[in-house]
DNA sequence: GGCGCTTATTTGCATATGCAAATACCACTT
DNA sequence: AAGTGGTATTTGCATATGCAAATAAGCGCC
């Protein structure tokens, strides 16, 4: 278990004690200053750090278990989660699991990469500066040998370090970015596209065919980490989540 | 407000007292026991009656007030809340919002109702019996005058009091049944097809262009309430969210 | 009637205290 | 070396208590 220096934990005096504790951890977690494995002090420590009760602190704990940003047990004490691989409907982030998931073998093939400036379509697409360095790659996902998703991915250079050793022969791009680099805030939006010319190729599909397109963003604090464009052929995917009214399960 | 029978609130035994609060409260408003704007009976009483302290009782209200089930406000007391109308990217359940919230001008069209037994193919798609009496609608949403979503639309009358009374002149049938009915569970599914002839033709497109597909089926207590399909133009819409590696926003 | 003040009710927050449950760790035995 | 049992640490839960903040409702005054 990875140690934690007590003194990390700040409050800011702003509203409740119990939520500026809770608010003064999960940025801690959040930036990443304590990546997950981090060993949360014990209730106790932080009660004489900060001069709060322990019920107080117990209280800013247990939120943040239940948020699912730390894992408690007694003795062994508290310790930041790992982030959930994936969670709801389109927080897909692993397409191997995806596919395994469905009882299917998975494989792909990195189609194309090209790392320097990004072209000016990409530029625009991404939201990028022209003076970013990027890696631009081109990958197929297969399911059970069958074309499953392409996928077109910018990575931004300067916020994800190791990325120019990395020729991802073992780990496609995107669940090697899950390890090696943090991200803070993500945008996705869906919506329908007819395939084009070198889409439907790749896809085994015919020209026009409608496609499910899924593009996200990822930031880590406000730089850009990672875009991603991923075309599902229409007719082999549906995205199926279920809820109840008040957001449970 | 709505008053409560104070003694409807019954524990089970079962794991730690605040928790078997918390459930108990939450099973009266999701059945529909408590419907929104019912009175939750103040903490004292909640004491007294179960036999807890108070710090018990407001441990298992503050955590529903935080899941969104319950309203607190000092002095006035604590209420049931009103299901959230939209939520997530996907929760989309009223159509007018969302068109106004475009700032574009709603209207809608009822473009055939019938009523009666389910035709075969919606038995199937909905998980009906054959005898089931339903309710079959065909709406046209607009957005400014252009065509914005079709709606395909079945409801199970035997879940729905006051259905055949209801003609859908001034509230679209999703609106109105947001209102007159209850729902514990929903279903939803997101693809990518291609326009048919009939449904080009309704949504101004041509045929084969694409369109996202949601298919929504709900529930209230495992009997089905409604499922509808809503056919969008891929080129005009977008589903759009936002979401952080934990899941908070 | 309307306006402003007071009061009572209800929730919100924090503390102190005590015990229970889980379990990592250590010492001891075989 | 391997099991065995006791002990200390850490979290989990519940209670009792006190005060603060918000505000609905009542009261009195003009």
């Amino acid at each position: 278990m990875i140690e934690t220096r007590l003194d990390a934990v700040k409050l800011d005096g702003a509203g409740p004690v119990y939520d500026q504790i809770r608010r003064a951890i999960r940025d801690l977690v959040v930036s990443g200053e304590w990546p997950p494995g981090t060993g949360v002090p014990p209730e106790h420590a932080l009660m004489e750090q900060l001069g709060a009760s322990r019920m107080t602190v117990h209280r800013a704990l247990v939120q943040l278990a239940r948020e699912g940003l730390i894992v408690r047990r007694r003795r062994s004490g508290t310790i930041v989660a790992s982030p959930p691989a994936s969670h709801a409907m389109l927080d897909i982030l692993s397409i191997p699991e995806e596919v395994e998931q469905l009882g299917q073998v998975y494989a792909y093939d990195v189609l194309s990469r090209s790392d320097g400036r990004p072209a000016p379509e990409v530029v625009e697409r991404f939201g990028l500066k022209r003076s970013d360095k990027v890696a631009h790659l081109v990958v197929l996902h297969r399911a059970d040998g069958m074309p499953h998703v392409l996928e077109e991915r910018v990575i931004h250079a300067a916020t994800v370090p190791g990325l120019a050793e990395e020729d991802f022969a073992e780990t496609p791009p995107g669940d090697w970015l899950l390890k090696h680099s943090l991200w803070s805030q993500a945008e996705h939006a869906i919506s329908a596209i007819g395939a084009g010319a070198e889409e439907a190729d790749l896809l085994s599909i015919a020209i026009g065919e409608p496609c499910l397109l899924v593009e996200r963003r990822t930031w880590n604090q406000s730089k850009p980490v990672t875009a991603v464009r991923l075309l599902y052929p229409g007719s082999r995917h549906r995205f199926v989540g279920r809820f109840g009214p008040y957001g449970q399960v």
